[in-house]
DNA sequence: CTGTTAGCGCATTCAA
DNA sequence: TTGAATGCGCTAACAG
């Protein structure tokens, strides 16, 4: 059967394209009792507008993109979607996955994006821009929207955690359990690519020097390049081998995502460290294994946060000003197994 | 800036408009040498297609809808669209998805559906059609891919889980561990939605039969509707009841999901019936936190399947004939620590 | 291998 | 409140 277009039920109606056509947008200036007599006729007929050239005719694609850097099936990418999905499609938009899997092909995407028609807005992920990749994206009308960046720069509006006030919670924590040397431990990095959970270890250095602790009992772990280990828990192994020799001795670490500080406590086992009693662990995210894990952590609540961005994004296409278009949401600390008061082994 | 369009490109390349789509679609019969320098003023242009015009031309959307009854931030549901979109955006697809949360609202989306072309193909997940909705799908020369479905009918293609061959491995396993007593527990369903998973209850039945398991030996616990518990634990409790007040008296109970069967052993163990020293359990899929919560289980890997499923999309939509429309995937039995060899209370 | 001609199905002027 | 005319940016015959 070929397809049925608004001209077709506006023969059925004996109306022209255009009334059909506004009736079924619901805008107003179309007599009611033509707009019920048109939407009764679509609903027999099936017919539903054609997006594609809706999108031709008005300028508007009613899509909206979202970018990661990683894959789709994570806790935090698929509640990004989730959020930003249950915001936009009330409003008829399509939210359209992507992936830029390494900092080429993000460039060729953004390059593409410049020239692009395809969407009406661009939700990046996780993830923050290079001064090219921003003065790229300075060029289009789109809208940008960054979800969990690193920073402000180059984006129409962003929703973030508040780092400085998520790792003063956790600090202040560990200071009065008694710890006096700490540790943080990064996640294995993508070569070249920028995410807002790197600056967790940045905020954790400041907090730390404001509560008073020294640069000697500071330490910082750095697994290098996920490209270095094969899986999660090679690089976790790698670290707790630091860990363990490194000068500064931690009776407490924060960890840079949950998921590294799972593998991080299983490998930290494995060696015969008991967590909490020998080390203390925090972790960041209270993702969905967190609870299982016994893991304490700093809670965010990623699709409350999506929503939010979805909202942004949305106030943005309209042209609306943003009350607030750099949204901090704050962590809250949660309490579980992994941290213990300090005492001498 | 106004959008620089084909016909840009080819005032600038000193060609006509369809030189320049076909050269930009990698299409053959263009002189690499025109190719070469189209592409190159395309760069320089930043110019990309619009989907929506290519799509209005030509009848291809070029996009695919993935259908969801429920939210995107699921292992099942994410993996579902890690898999498809790995495959489909190779061939320059994008995945839309959409949520159907209720049977209504899958009505009036396939209703919807029909006069529709907005999308080329649709993928439907865990979720199967009732005799209404295969109808209108009929109607549709849209091919109509079920992804964990409960059966075939109704659509073009499938992939799903081989819940006998399953439950088979499960049975015999718990066979061989001295278990005479067993039991089946259902998740709690969503009114009048079929999923696929519902089968693996079926199939309990018919294996237990086939390995001799008499009726009074057979019990199945249905914990009703979600509607009627606040949360997954709740529900558990509930089965737990049901499970210590069961003439039965099973020594070994599989769970429709891991989900569930984690909840429940977390429910089990807070009225102190030891996993599995007093029961053991089974689980289904597999899911992230399976291998955490030590749980023994039926491995599926939703990626490696949607993977498949993309690929039968991708040859539907080219009207290619399928060498096997209908494809069945093993699920193998991963043994960890909830299940042991049964021994008299 | 390339150009010409006609739409694809709608939204948007402008008149009426 | 409605209709007629025009074009969004591209692809698809068909010639050449």
């Amino acid at each position: 059967m070929s397809r049925i277009t608004l001209h077709d039920v506006a023969l059925a109606a004996g109306v022209s394209d255009s009334t059909v056509s506004r009736a079924l947008r619901g805008l107003d200036k179309v007599n009611p009792k033509t707009r019920i007599k048109i939407e009764e006729i679509a609903r027999r007929q099936h017919f539903v507008l054609s997006k594609n050239a809706s999108s031709l005719a008005s300028g508007k694609t009613m899509r909206v993109t979202i970018l990661f850097t990683d894959q789709l099936n994570t806790w935090f990418n698929s509640s990004s979607m989730q959020g930003a999905y249950e915001v936009l499609s009330t409003q008829g938009y399509d939210l359209v996955p992507h992936i830029a899997p390494s900092a080429a092909s993000l460039d060729a995407y953004l390059d593409a994006l410049l020239g692009n028609r395809n969407s009406d807005a661009i939700i990046v992920v996780s993830l923050s821009l290079n001064e090219r990749q921003r003065e790229i994206l300075g060029l289009t009308t789109m809208p940008v929207i960054g979800f969990d960046s690193r920073g402000t720069e180059g984006f129409d509006a962003t929703v973030r955690i508040d780092e400085d006030d998520a790792m003063t919670k956790a600090l202040t924590l560990l200071q009065s359990l008694g710890h006096r040397r700490l540790g943080f431990v990064s996640m294995p990095n993508v070569p070249k690519l920028l995410f807002s959970s790197q600056l967790r270890g940045v905020a954790f250095v400041k907090v730390a020097h404001d509560l008073g602790y020294a640069d000697e009992h500071i330490a910082h772990f750095n697994p290098g390049t996920r490209d270095d280990f094969r899986t999660l828990d090679d690089a976790a192994s790698s670290v707790v081998a630091s860990i363990l020799s490194s000068p500064v001795h931690p009776s407490a670490i924060c960890v840079e995502t949950d998921d590294f500080a799972v593998a991080l406590i299983y490998s930290l086992r494995r060696f015969g460290i008991r967590v909490p009693q020998d080390i203390s662990v925090i972790g960041f995210d209270d993702y969905a294994y967190a609870p299982l894990a016994g893991l304490t952590t700093l809670h965010q609540n990623p699709v409350e946060m999506s929503r939010m961005a979805g909202r942004l994004t949305l106030g943005l296409m309209k042209g609306e000003p943003l009350p607030q278009a750099h949204v901090r949401m704050r962590a809250s600390l949660v309490l579980r197994d992994t941290t213990a008061p300090y005492h001498r082994r």
